[in-house]
DNA sequence: GCGCTTTTGTAAAGCGCTTTAGCAATCGGC
DNA sequence: GCCGATTGCTAAAGCGCTTTACAAAAGCGC
């Protein structure tokens, strides 16, 4: 592997003068700047990542936090893991994904100083990784809503905005009776998500009825738990509100039961996940704007690098409705 | 944040000892140890990461390279991920993912020497990073088969057993005309797969039959042709083996033309994907033991940075058949 | 208590860069 | 043709570690 003192020779000039030039510093003449780029491709030359970080205090490298758990399994956490990628490549850092089965192997990453900052994915409603990069220090970007956010930039989609796409879509079919179905509510933007259909619910003059509401534990026989729980209330459910996972399940009981979708009841999913459309019937469901969200959030952590004092920024991606084949008319009521 | 140097002094001892003991180098009275290890503690010190790749020209960690292609949304993928991060992690390493949409992004990532070694997923049959790591002269484990794989250390599954299990399965429902739908073969696994069930048709004594036999280009409606491609040759194929993903559209599309599964036709998965479960019916499937394979390949990439010279080593992980719902006895021929 | 090895430690060099401070040459204005 | 500003470049320090080479102290057999 060459070395800047390679470089240097090769174009007969000083180590000072090709760091700069690549670094876009100082002012040097065209022919200086040709001399040293010619080498550099000639011999394939590439700064040590180690060397550069040492000298510079920086790393120019921002990390994607990832966790490890049963329910990260849907795959539109990979088109978050490509799109950030891409953003986070196109503000010009490199980027890398950290992947952490516990807050152990997490702040063992995060303290080696391997990036200049963090996006944090699948936040928890007090998540120990905002409480430790706090601590230490270190500029970060929430990409979902802990409890405590007035101190932290956050990027999120705008879930009261999908409740209303959600809502006013199955209120113009005629839907009248709406189930909500919620993935565990210690995920903050189950809570939050929930809360904006309640809301959204008595805007447009429904009764808040707990009948109408049940949370799925995440697990398969959770989620057609909390379905029957719905069903057992013995009032006439024509639509459910739920998140593309759980969606699956749903559409698959219903099924057992006897139940047509969407003639008898339609279903709505909340992230169109790349498996709503491999549904059967093909989910409707809400499109998160995945490219936008990276993008924000890549944005929001590259701004905090630069001004570390700048007040923190909320920042919500608006979402879009998706109809697919899993929604329809109410049924006439008989 | 502490340097060396605040232990070295803390613990009134040299920053070499520190280092070296840090290190588990060197003997050291269980004192000293004992005073070093309590200002580590004390001080919260973490060496850097970069100081210390400097220094030691050696980095002590291993990326996993993922490419960002359409076809790579298969939550398996995820469970890699997870699982290689803890095998890497359990070997002693740091781990980082780095997920590439183009080779130049991985050369870029590649040769700024943030990692000792790689691990490949998603490899081509002639895969482009093989040459380039090659060129480089840094080590790496490529998880799956390239074409060339004489001079490479491969970790892959066994397809030839996959084969087996996937057709001993259904001959022993009855099943005899049994069509297999392929991944595009550009891919290496799936041209191995084909190869490795005609292999396995040959030995059970079946005619190997071009009609039993399509492509899917990997998109859902190019599933669709390639299942209507079988279905137009006119022969009563009783059973399929195809991939998961695929397997969804197949699922789909027998029912939207009036087929059921099981009754009518079996279905029969390839890799254990978290959607074969979700899938209606249920989807029988070989499931990969990821675990082992993740655990294989960190082991194959530690081996390989401790003995360049090491003759290459192809490791084939065996798997097991998972029976769900989509696999019943063959209908009786009427 | 002499020579030997083993134990326990240290000083100093250097990994490959960035950065700071500064200097020589050129230029424009008068 | 003198002065200050600008242009174009460099020497040297130092980032926080590991490693090499070496040394003092301790233990041991006799």
């Amino acid at each position: 592997m060459p070395t800047i003192y390679d470089i240097a020779r090769e174009a007969g000039v000083s180590i000072t003068t090709v760091s700069n030039i690549l670094n876009n510093k100082g002012r040097f003449k065209p022919e200086t700047v040709a001399r040293v780029l010619e080498a550099v491709e000639r011999l394939k030359y590439r700064p040590n990542f180690a060397a550069r970080s040492l000298a510079a205090r920086r790393t120019n490298t921002l990390a994607l936090s990832a966790l490890l758990t049963p329910e990260s399994f849907d795959p539109l956490n990979l088109q978050y893991f490509g799109a950030i990628a891409q953003a986070v490549s196109r503000s010009g850092f490199n980027f890398l994904l950290h992947i952490s089965h516990n807050l152990e192997s997490f702040e063992r990453f995060a303290s080696m100083g391997i990036c200049d900052g963090w996006l944090l994915m699948m936040v928890r409603r007090q998540d120990e990784r905002i409480a430790l990069l706090k601590e230490m220090g270190v500029p970060f970007v929430s990409i979902g809503r802990p409890d405590e956010m007035e101190e932290v930039d956050v990027v999120d989609t705008d879930f009261e905005q999908t409740a209303r796409l959600a809502l006013e879509h199955l209120l113009a079919l005629g839907h009248r009776r709406i189930a909500y179905l919620a993935e565990p509510l210690e995920f903050g933007y189950s809570a939050i998500r929930l809360r904006a259909y309640l809301a959204c619910l008595k805007e447009y003059g429904l009764e808040e009825n707990a009948d109408l509401v049940a949370e799925t534990d995440g697990t398969e026989a959770g989620t057609v738990r909390a379905l029957e729980a719905l069903w057992s209330k013995g009032r006439s459910i024509t639509a459910i509100i739920t998140h593309d996972i759980p969606a699956l399940t749903v559409l698959r009981t219903l099924r057992e039961w006897g139940l047509q979708v969407p003639e008898d009841v339609s279903v709505i999913g909340c992230s169109d996940s790349p498996l709503a459309a491999l549904a059967d019937p093909p989910l409707t469901t809400i499109n998160l704007y995945v490219e936008r969200i990276a993008e924000a959030a890549a944005g929001a952590l590259a701004r905090r690098l630069q001004e570390p004092e700048a007040p923190p920024a909320h920042t919500l991606i608006p979402a879009r409705l998706v109809v697919r084949g899993s929604t329809g008319s109410a049924p006439s009521v008989g």
